[in-house]
DNA sequence: ATTAGTTCTTGTCGAAGTGACAATAACTAG
DNA sequence: CTAGTTATTGTCACTTCGACAAGAACTAAT
């Protein structure tokens, strides 16, 4: 964020960045035990100049001229995890006077949730200023610069209400897939354990999850059904489209 | 929305607006008619100047260096309105290439929700410029300037999805008011009809709503009793705020 | 082969919520 | 005093949801 000429700058419209809050289910881990269950994790970006040099921060960055916000958070996201989004949407714009030190920044925020990554892929990226955290752990939220640590805060919230009544949680996952995981991916989104029978009515009613002929095999116990997701597979819930019809 | 170098500011970031979509309960009219039932109004303001000159518009204007997006959205209301917000909410950052013509603008939108005006204070903005128009009318909005029209109709059904969990209603009302009110209000908001037996339980069961020993006096028939509003009076929701304690 | 252990999957029961609708209460207008 | 209208309460069937029991299906150990 280098500006030509800062003083016209400040006697014009704040700087305008997008910034983005980036999801992906992983083993948990307590003191660098896996625990069996998944939580949220969240890659950062250390940042290399002033302000909050060596801190880390959300990957994020202006926004260029000729380029759509959803593009611009999709950038952040590849450059950041060399993934596609599975899922991208706007958070909220934050605009605070004095979000940063210096020049005024307003940031429009999206959040995105990829699936695991393979670990060939996490080799892709072999930046030493990019790596996972835990999203719900406070030492790393605290350690973020800007007002990141709100704003992650706020994307777990979101979060945690969309799951409710979407069908967020396949974006977690692969095309097939096992109600376990499913349930997986709710516990930790909601971050509270849910009750299996109850969780597997309560999909067999609402979501867009059909079963299929095949199950998960390999395990130690009883082999899971695998099933597959046939809602909708856009990437980005648009305003525009996602108003019904008689709305207008 | 004039600049005094239009090619400097080309090269640099979009022009960052802030726009503001006003509702209001008012008297439904089919054919200038009064139906007997309420129904959502919104004050727009006729552009002066290119592009869309004559137009109706969303009130809204460039952000000003030191002004925060809420209180750029609440100068929007209070110069079109007169009036304060009673709730003032952050709906969407719009970023589409194309949207206005010349210059390239993102818009971060907010809608507000006020109080029915009184005919007093309808006086005190007498602009030509500013009306108020039914929010569901497609002739309205097909009218629109710029994107208008699709953000309208994202804010609508924004509305109706808060203020299933919400307690809105009362935003559009006074410090007291009878349930058959408040029912106007989400029968507005919903757009159908709501059957005021259930309508009532419901409302006694979550809303912090709370019955006076007073009745409004007056009516051609039986005297509804009132009740009053003991929730979160807050008008502006942050983000900040909205998340609760243990999501951190 | 048998048994124990674990996970997967279905079923049951009561509490709570919701839509449809009947019935009573309380006022005004004639 | 009666009819008309709105306000308010109550009832009943249906659905939803949490808690929990129980059977099904596999692996691993004996």
């Amino acid at each position: 964020m280098e500006f030509a000429n800062v003083s016209e700058r400040q006697a014009m419209s704040p700087e305008l960045a997008v910034s983005t809050v980036i999801f992906s289910l992983r083993d948990e881990l307590v003191g660098g035990q896996p625990t069996g269950r998944k939580s949220l994790w969240l890659p950062l970006v250390r940042r290399t100049r002033q302000p909050f040099r060596g801190q880390w921060a959300l990957p994020g960055g202006p926004l260029a001229a000729r380029q759509t916000l959803q593009d611009a958070a999709a950038a952040n996201l590849r450059a950041t995890t060399g993934l596609a989004p599975s899922h991208l949407e706007q958070l909220y714009a934050f605009g605070g006077l004095d979000r940063s030190p210096s020049q005024r920044v307003v940031s429009i925020v999206y959040w995105a949730l990829v699936r695991e990554e393979h670990p060939e892929a996490a080799r892709l990226i072999e930046d030493p200023n990019v790596a996972w955290f835990p999203a719900r752990d406070e030492a790393v939220l605290d350690a973020l610069a800007f007002d990141h640590a709100e704003i992650v805060s706020y994307a777990l919230w979101r979060l945690g209400n969309k799951v409710e009544y979407g069908s967020i949680a396949h974006r977690f996952l692969g095309e097939r897939f096992t109600l376990a995981q499913v349930q997986e991916v709710y516990e930790a989104v909601l971050d509270r354990r849910l009750d299996a029978a109850n969780f597997r009515r309560h999909l067999r009613g609402t979501a867009d999850i059909e079963p299929t002929d095949e199950y998960l095999l390999g395990g130690k116990h009883r082999p899971p059904r695998l099933y597959r997701y046939t809602g909708d597979t856009a990437v980005v819930p648009d305003p525009a489209s996602t108003v019904p019809a008689d709305s207008t």
